[in-house]
Order: C-alpha cells, then sequence, then structure tokens
DNA sequence: ATTATTTCCGTTACCGTGCACGGAATTCAA
DNA sequence: TTGAATTCCGTGCACGGTAACGGAAATAAT
C-alpha cells in the first residue's frame, strides 16, 4: 500500500535545473517564480510523486502544532468532563507526534467568562481551534477573528448556522430523540410517558434538548398517538424540588411508568425513584456520565443514549493537526456521529 | 498543560560540561561513558525535563515507522472487510504523522497462505505488527521469530493464552452472549428461542461464538429456565441448505419468534425471513456487515451486536506506534472495548 | 548606454538528533 | 618509563526542509 518513497526535494530539483530554494518556493507557492519554473517544478513533483517529509518540515519550521480546546467547564460528573477526558487521551496520543493541546474552560452560564476564556486562547496563537458554540453572538465574534487570522476551527457537540468551520462532529439531535422514544416503549404499546426538564434561564443559545424532544414526539404521535405526554420541570440544583415535583407528579399520576430526559442529568431523579422502586418502570435518559451510568448499574436507569465526547474531540483534534500539518481538508464537513446505546448488560466497557 | 519547552540535547550538554555526543550515548545507553559522566547527564536531564524532539529524531534516524496488520482476507461484505476499512482511516490519520501501514491477507482456512503472508511480512521489516490469531501452532511460531527481532505485536479480535504481546483490543465475548441474550428476551418471558449455528470444518483455531453462546445460555439458565433452546446447523455457502434446513425447523416449530446467531452471518438467513415474515419475531445477530445493517433497516434483523474492528485496528496501530517512536508502554495490556447496540433507529450513524 | 528596478534564483545557515570517526585521556603491560 | 590497549569523549556530517540574504539576469527608467 504505502510504498518506501524517497524522494526529496533536491531529487526534484536536480530533475528540474533548479535549487532547492526554487522548489522550496512553488512548493508553498510563495511567489518569485518564473511562470516556467513554476510549471517545470509542478511537473516534476507530479511525476516523481514527490511527498514532503513531514519531520523534516516541522523540525525546519521549528514549530510544535499547538491545537486549543474552548469548551464549557468541566465540572465534576457533568458532560463536559467526558469531553475534557477525551481531550486528555487524544492528547495522550497526538502529543508523541508533536502535536501540543491547550485547554480552555469557561463557565457556560457566564458570557463574559467565555469573552475572556476566547481572548487567552487568541493569545496562544493555536495553529487550531476546537470549540463548543454556547453563545451564539460571542461564537460569531470569535470565528470572525478565527478568520482573519487563518486559524482553521472545528465544532462539536453542536454547531451555528455559519459556514466557515472546517468540521463539525456530533450526535444527530432530532434522531436521538426518535431513537429514545423507541427505547422508551421497547416498542410496545403506552398509556403514558412522563418527560422531566429543567427550568433553565435564557443564557444559553443553543438548547440540544430542543431537537432531541421534538424526534420524541414525532415519534410518539406517528407510533402511539393516543399516548398522554406529560411534563414536569425541575430546578436541578434543588434536590427538595426535585423530590416535591416528582412526588406531586406521581401522586396524580401513580400508573405512568415511563420516564424519560432530553439532557444529560437524568441522575437527578435517582433519589426519589430509589425511594419509590418499581420494577415495572422504565427511564430512559443521555449521555454516559458516571453517575448515569451507575444508575445503570443498579437499574434505576433502563437505558442510556451516549455519544462519545471524548471521541467527538479526538476527531477534530486529528483533522485540525491533519489540516495545519499537510494542509489537508477533511473530505466531509459535517460528521454525524452514533449513538450508543447503553443498557446494564453493555455498560461496563464503555 | 503542555509546555513550550525547547530544551535540547545541546542544553544539557552545555549544562554538564560534555558534548552532545556523550548525551546522546547515555540517552540511548549504548555505553562508552563514565560513570561520573552518565549520573551527571541523567540529573541534568532530570532537572531540566529534557524531552527528546521526535521530529529530529524521526528525521534523522531516517526511518517512517512501518506497521504491518496481519488479518484475514477481507472478502466483500466479510467481517474482516470492516477491519480493513478500519485500516485505511487508520492509516489516513497517522501517515499525517509519518507511519506508514502495511496490510497483509491471507486465507483464514488456509494454513500455508498464513505462513507466506507472515514470511512476506517479516520481510518487510516492521517496527510493529497487528495481527489476529487464527492458527494457535503458527501464531506461537510467528510471534517467537518477533519477539527474536524484537518486534512488537498486538492482537486485536481474539488473543491466545501466551504473554508476549504489547496489547490486545477486542471484545468481551462471554459478555457478548450476555447481552445478545437480554436484547432478544427484551427481559421478556419467552418459551423457546432457536440458535442457527454454521457447520464448519475444524480448520479455525479459535472461535469466538464458543464463548459467546455460552454467555447467552447462561443468562438464559439464570433467568428463564424453562425457555427451551433449539439448534440448527446450516451450511454457510448453500443458500439451499439454509432454507431446507430453516424450512424443516419452522414446520416442526411454527411457534418460535426468537432466532440468534452468534457469528457475523445473520444475514443469511434473510432470504428465508423475508419470505417468511412474522412481524413478532425477533432476531438477533452480531457485526455490523453491510448485509446485516441492511437487515437492520428492513426490519428482518432486530438488533444487532456490534464492535468496532476498526477502532481496534486503529488503537493497536497507535499502540505500536507510540511504542516505536518514544518506547513507550501502555498502561493496560487488555483492552475489552465497548459492544454497540444497533436498531433500525440508530443504525444510520454507524 | 548607464543607472535604477524588478524579477528570479542560488547559497547558506539553521532546526535537533543520530552516529561514525578519530583523537585525547587513562589504564595496562613490559 | 614507554608503548600498547582501553576507555571515554568531542567533532562533524547527514537527515529533508525552511527562509533570509544577496546577487545575477532581465526589464524599465534616465
Amino acid at each position: 500500500m504505502a510504498a518506501t518513497e524517497k524522494i526529496t526535494i533536491m531529487d526534484i530539483a536536480r530533475r528540474t535545473g533548479l535549487s532547492k530554494g526554487t522548489v522550496d518556493r512553488v512548493l508553498h507557492n510563495r511567489g518569485e517564480v518564473s511562470k516556467k519554473s513554476y510549471a517545470k517544478v509542478m511537473e516534476a513533483i507530479q511525476e516523481l510523486g514527490y511527498e514532503p517529509n513531514v519531520f523534516a518540515s516541522l523540525l525546519a519550521k521549528g514549530g510544535k502544532v499547538l491545537v486549543a480546546v474552548l469548551i464549557p467547564e468541566s465540572e465534576h460528573g457533568s458532560f463536559w468532563e467526558l469531553a475534557a477526558s477525551g481531550i486528555a487521551q487524544a492528547a495522550e496520543s497526538v502529543t508523541a507526534v508533536g502535536i501540543d493541546i491547550v485547554h480552555f474552560e469557561y463557565d457556560q452560564y457566564d458570557i463574559e467568562s467565555f469573552r475572556k476564556a476566547s481572548a487567552r486562547m487568541l493569545d496562544a496563537h493555536p495553529s487550531g481551534v476546537v470549540m463548543a458554540p454556547m453563545f451564539q453572538g460571542e461564537t460569531e465574534v470569535l470565528t470572525e477573528a478565527l478568520q482573519e487570522q487563518g486559524i482553521p476551527y472545528c465544532f462539536i457537540d453542536s454547531k451555528p448556522d455559519t459556514n466557515g468551520y472546517l468540521s463539525y462532529f456530533g450526535m444527530p439531535l432530532y434522531k436521538s430523540g426518535y431513537l429514545c422514544a423507541d427505547q422508551l416503549t421497547g416498542g410496545h404499546d403506552v398509556s403514558a410517558v412522563l418527560i422531566v426538564r429543567i427550568r433553565r434561564d435564557r443564557f444559553r443559545q443553543s438548547d440540544p434538548t430542543v431537537n432531541r424532544r421534538a424526534g420524541f414526539l414525532d415519534y410518539m404521535m406517528e407510533n402511539y398517538p393516543d399516548c398522554r405526554i406529560d411534563n414536569v420541570f425541575i430546578q436541578p440544583n434543588d434536590p427538595d424540588d426535585i423530590d416535591s415535583a416528582l412526588s406531586a407528579y406521581f401522586r396524580l399520576h401513580p400508573d405512568v411508568r415511563h420516564v424519560v430526559m432530553f439532557n444529560s442529568r437524568i441522575h437527578l431523579l435517582v433519589p426519589y425513584l430509589e425511594r419509590h422502586p418499581d420494577p415495572e418502570r422504565r427511564v430512559v435518559g443521555f449521555d454516559n456520565l458516571k453517575a448515569n451510568m451507575d444508575a445503570l448499574r443498579s437499574g434505576t436507569v433502563s437505558v442510556l443514549i451516549g455519544q462519545r465526547p471524548d471521541e467527538q474531540v479526538r476527531l477534530a483534534i486529528e483533522t485540525l493537526a491533519e489540516y495545519a500539518i499537510r494542509g489537508k481538508q477533511p473530505q466531509k464537513k459535517d460528521h454525524f456521529m452514533h449513538m450508543d446505546i447503553l443498557t446494564p448488560f453493555n455498560v461496563e466497557d464503555y
């Protein structure tokens, strides 16, 4: 497959009767070369099938490639902690080949902290940026700055409607709602389901749950149009509120056995659910946070639908590295990644 | 996280009052250095936190790293075709950093072809080898040769009971049978299931299906001890035989609605199953071959349990590259990887 | 025709390591 | 005390590419 090539810049210099300086100029087409020479060099490159030696190039250029990752703070047990661990993994695997990764965090509910993190990131002069777009306006500001400086960037998790990014890696949100509904019902008729939602302030611009809910509702509409859909809102940081909200609901609807949440916080329900066990209950949530997986193991949660923020991060970093090192554009722009179904029987290996 | 280090071999040479030649000698401890100098250099390395520049090293050493992959022929639509595609992916991502991959194939039913492929592989003098152990005796012969030459190797898919390998990447087979049983029954009581098996010759030494079957049977025993387990054997290359075998079985047991196969060939049943549709039937198989995924899409197969040969290959290659480039041992030897549950609702993104 | 500009190109000094070669310093044999 | 044999270590080139520098050739201006 791969040949044992050894054609160097000198080979093509000799072949064309020019010097390596000239060859280098056309390789990086930075001008100062006559049409004729340019053509000759290009031809020789084609014929000999020249490919630059990355090591030599990086060595001479004297740079490590630096990729910056700009994502929300990885609070303990949060979704972004998974992504952060993905950074560590990716770092592990790519630093071996001279790519450095810097990680910038911000408070996902605080625009100002995002601005500051962006600024610090730009100061690091990375050769590529991986980011999760949280604040639409600020994201635009940032991407414009990046484009101005010619720094390529990738989105993970979700993406805005702009177009200047190099690649996007994320989950198909609408479809994940659909899948969720199928796992919740197990293909059997269901008379009522409870959706637990988080009452959140309007800070966040991009909310993955709306698309998920849409997919979920469409599935239910199509397959079980008579199923009743209830909503209960909770305060994520107030255990008492969660407890009372659920208690109130289930007092009215003791027959409801299907519970779902569209964000990564299904673990918030665990205390209540464990105090009111029901072997027939079916609970489906998203994302393989540790707390969620524990709930799966204990049987409180039936199914988790997971994505791989770590893999998303890795792929984004690799894409950027590839681009920075050899200037290669990825073949696909948008990468919708697989959704993992986790049950008590396969959770151990995730 | 990562520092902007720039400590070179020269820095520590100056620091110790020695020359880079000497430093180099202790770095690769190839002798010809006095105790005293050795100690001084080691100390300086510690203090300055010296880390060799991979680029310069690779450049000087003049070599690309070459990783050989030795797996069964990737017949169209077969399991190993997935692995092969993984090689392509991995190649894509790692050639960027100077790692070359060579792919050697053999007929998994022909020991002689394995021997030849091994020989050709050794001739290529790879710096690392990824292999799937098919023939126990021959695998031993090969690994001995590799060890003699100091070439590290990784196993994927399954592994022998030896110990000299660098890493193993594969699926937990027993547990996959367990998971399979859970998906087949869907947690509901079942009175009878049909296991379709392939009557194969005794060429293959390692057969993943026996462990899977064991896990499956244990699950059934534990949860539904009264369930009847039937076995039907088919000839994989003879469609007529498959048809008649299944016809004969279902004539006797028209009530059986749960069908499972433990190898990657569930797609062989599709023609029969499609001619005798049954919306209540539940069919579970293994591995995301294209044909299997098509069957999933069409609804003939209910669930597939997939592994990622491509990811296994990638990880193995990365491990070897890491080891070859920086001599770093992986932290874990055996990597049991996650099992993916594929349903019609998430199959598209795999 | 001479000078001033451009345009184009060759030379050269790196980048950080690996390694061969030969010489200095040390030890051993006489 | 010399010469020979070791042990140790410094020098210098190679690896393939980058980019600054300056000069030759071609073109323009005077």
